[in-house]
DNA sequence: TATGAATGAGGGTTCATTCAT
DNA sequence: TATGAATGAACCCTCATTCAT
């Protein structure tokens, strides 16, 4: 399985047939289809398991924040960190979501769990746009979308450009969304403004 | 060739047949092989064509903004009226770009032209923090990268969701960004900053 | 198509993979393919082929009889003639309908010709059974079915005893059925039983 | 062993593999193999044992009649019976007779029996047609072949009639041919023609 | 200029069998 | 005695391309 992600993440999800994949692995297609039962499961499992470990590494990292802009930080930090640590099977879950399609072009996999991921992301800042902390007038769908956009292109950056400093990407992008949501006038290291 | 442009829009370039792509043209596989040498030949006029338009559409709208401000918002809505007024090309090009690979994994065609628009776009960015217009401590390359993924999310947004309203999209993104990079305090409808 | 008659004659249905036929035919497995869509394809026109120039075959002949008697030895000596004249084509259909399955155990292809087959022969007992000219104690359902398997069974003979004498054989046996459906007491060349 | 029956009864030989034959089981391919030391042993046990039982069963029940006539219908009648009584066993080897071949298109299996069968039927007929208890005018090779093909015809008929009344169809059959071999102008109830 | 027949590599999958445990 | 992992051949089929017409 790790032949798997490594192969589709170098290669593309295309170009992973399942006799380079077991090539990688050193042994045969045959191997493979035994233990994963055709090459769409063992892609399942794979999405899944990314799904997985996703979802326990951000969960926590957002519930330990207390405010709105912390939030925010935590959501586009922990996700560029998650992917630094997951790079490969980052790049190949993220192959496998825009490449793989069934006969008549339907997507083959489950990625609800992204979808889930901007919704959350839409109901944080329009909780925090009730709140006050965040500017009331921009779209909260048009904003998550925008930052899960920007998180999404850092894989494929990533396989163009192995020394991005992710870190660094992300306290930047964390800057650049946190000012944009920010009431105006309310520079950082400014007091909230009092009702 | 349109046939083409509405296969892989469609069914995507994985699915994208020459075979099917006959069927839909109304022809054989014979006279696509014909016309344009191979599939790969008939790819690569398929996406400098829409390079060539995008050039040919975005120059003369960028360059009529006198403001920073101006063309900002002129790139990122030009980009997205140019979207709409060539959704399945530009969908038929993502989707090559993001599925299209030699058997070594590297990519078949040239997609320079993205890499230019992002560095052109950073440029610009940098050129009007050098002038004051934008806020100085913003890191150009990073904010280009996330402008452009915006964009970029938007076909495939519009392949789920054919009814996504593009103009206010456009809009409310280029509120955004212009904020993002409007120097603090600098609200719209306010002078600039006096010494 | 002559040489997937052939090698299914020869080799069983199950042992005859689109790459025997095609070493037969002296090609590609892919240029069956390209003919016929599929393996599923030729074998069931290699079925409705033979199942058209049967019907051609029988028809006429069975319609020139006046009586019950002709008719009964027309349809078991035609279709042992047509055995005769189509050989290999009849033990591939037979071998067809005996073997082919999808993978639920239901049969792929379209035997009903034989039913229908089976079913006329019914027809004509009974008709002649309420004309008086065949003893009307039979059950005319599973004479058919006698008759009909003791025809069946020489494409399975004649594989494995070519030099079988089909016409004796058909001579013989459409005396054993003649006399088994006559009235009792009324010999060949005696006058039908006075009231 | 009673899985493999089944399964071959109920999907064909051709879909019978070790997978589909050890799942019925309740266990896994390797214990077959262990057992039986390949599926080629496996089915023919199973041939074996069906001939044993079916020799043990007809024997005795053949022995018992005096005449020619009674000899001759318990043949059929008891050859139907044992149908009956083994109905997914016969069903099964029935599908294997046909079905099994090696690469070369040689049957695998020792059908002997089988042939031993019908011989021994045609020695019936002609020993009574030395008696005279029987017609002297037929083919006993050909009247063999036709009783034999009717008896074999049941089982593929019961697969798609699971209602068929055997034990009518049995009588009907026996009161055919005993008819068909009995002298003319012999009716039943009639004394044998004195000399 | 256009066609469709032919090709051969490669795709995923099934299968009976081997082997270490 | 029993298991399940592993194997490699064979299966049908898809594909981009070549070629004669």
């Amino acid at each position: 399985m790790a032949a798997a992600i490594d192969t589709i993440a170098e290669l593309g999800y295309g170009q992973a047939s399942l006799a380079r994949i077991a090539e990688t692995a050193g042994t045969s297609k045959g191997v493979i289809i035994y233990h994963f039962g055709g090459k769409d499961e063992l892609v399942r499992e794979l999405v899944a398991e990314l799904s997985a470990k996703g979802r326990a590494y951000l969960g926590p990292r957002l519930e330990a924040e207390p405010t709105g802009a912390g939030m925010l930080r935590a959501y586009i930090e922990s996700n560029l960190s998650f992917v630094r640590e997951n790079r490969n099977h980052v790049v190949a879950v993220v192959e496998i979501a825009f490449n793989a399609r069934g006969g008549d072009g339907r997507p083959l996999y489950d990625f609800s769990i992204r979808d889930a991921g901007v919704a959350a992301l839409r109901q944080l800042l329009a909780h925090f746009q009730g709140t006050g902390e965040f500017r009331g007038d921009f779209d909260p769908d048009i904003v998550a979308m925008a930052i899960r956009a920007a998180l999404d292109a850092v894989p494929a950056r990533l396989a163009r450009d192995p020394d991005l400093d992710i870190g660094r990407y992300g306290r930047e992008l964390a800057d650049l969304f946190q000012d944009a949501v920010r009431p105006r006038g309310n520079h950082p290291g400014t007091a909230p403004p009092v009702k």
